[in-house]
DNA sequence: ATATATTATATTGTGTACAATAGAGTTGTG
DNA sequence: CACAACTCTATTGTACACAATATAATATAT
């Protein structure tokens, strides 16, 4: 059921970039956002089918990254490393939970504070991700150099915005 | 109610990047990929209370970067350029046309395809987005130079990853 | 000690993303 | 023409993201 859209003829040339075009970069796919945007699109897009294999998504996989780097963590702790709140992480760890990654246990000695430990299954499904890790990096048809002077330059970014 | 977790003496400290690490790549911050999706979200909220005065969020706002390039197009056309799907575009796109800034309709020469239009005021909002524009190339704190190079190392390596 | 402020996590509501599927419309082939 | 294959958009269900808010626990100030 195409939703109360009044038909009409369609008229297929239109007019193209209007305004001042100072030059190129004030096109879609030359603007330095939708580049991270999509490129960000695109790398999850490839994790997917990878990491489908292990039952996670990539934002699971990110915080099982930061767990396998330090376990025992407060949500908090974990939420900077992985730059998320805890809107999104409380659910996300929650599902973890369910499929016996992690544990989730509130502290005695500071009540208001939940910690995240990685059961064994979680800790073990290290090795079958350093794999992935593999394949993803040469996904990327860059040299380990390149790769490292893309990521600094994005950290660096991302502290400026971050900034502002 | 923190739900159903056994309190326990918390443990603070704990093991630390466990295994093989070949060298500092292994760590989450240094993972380019982690680079672009923490970039990303960075760079959404920047954009954020910028683009509410505009009532629009930074998905919308790419989609009205589209149609002010090239109006008129179908939602097939729309979603290859901006790199989304019909299950995300549909919605999005019947938000921006409840705002007053698209019309959505059906075309009569082929009744599949619907046909996005931008309204008077769809099209006059371009000229307060040049500012937001402008605003966020100076958050990044980096050249045009620099800008147009990262941005050409992200659709090299975007186009890397769609190609697996 | 008690009121106040602060901190840590959880909840609610809105808006993406996307796989999978549905369903209407169009095209190609015999 | 029949009808299978294909195209285009919409729908459904799951999982982020995050602002705003709620709630309980802790810390601080008076």
């Amino acid at each position: 059921m195409p939703n109360r859209l009044s038909p009409v003829k369609s008229s297929a040339s239109q007019s193209a970039a209007s305004g001042s075009v100072e030059e190129a970069s004030m096109f879609l796919v030359n603007q330095l956002c939708f580049a991270i945007y999509s490129t960000s699109l695109a790398m999850t897009k490839l994790y997917r089918p990878l990491l489908s294999g292990l039952g996670v998504t990539y934002p699971q996989y990110v915080v099982l990254l930061a767990l396998w780097e330090q376990d025992d963590v407060t949500v908090t702790a974990l939420g900077e490393k992985v730059s998320l709140d805890s809107g999104t992480l409380t659910p996300l760890l929650k599902r973890l939970q369910t499929q016996g990654l992690i544990e989730r246990q509130r502290s005695a000695i500071d009540e208001r504070q939940v910690h995240i430990k990685l059961t064994r299954d979680g800790a073990s499904m290290k090795k079958k991700a350093d794999v992935i890790h593999d394949q993803i990096a040469c996904a990327t048809e860059c040299s380990s150099a390149e790769r490292k002077s893309l990521t600094r330059a994005l950290q660096k970014l991302r502290a400026s915005l971050l900034a502002h």
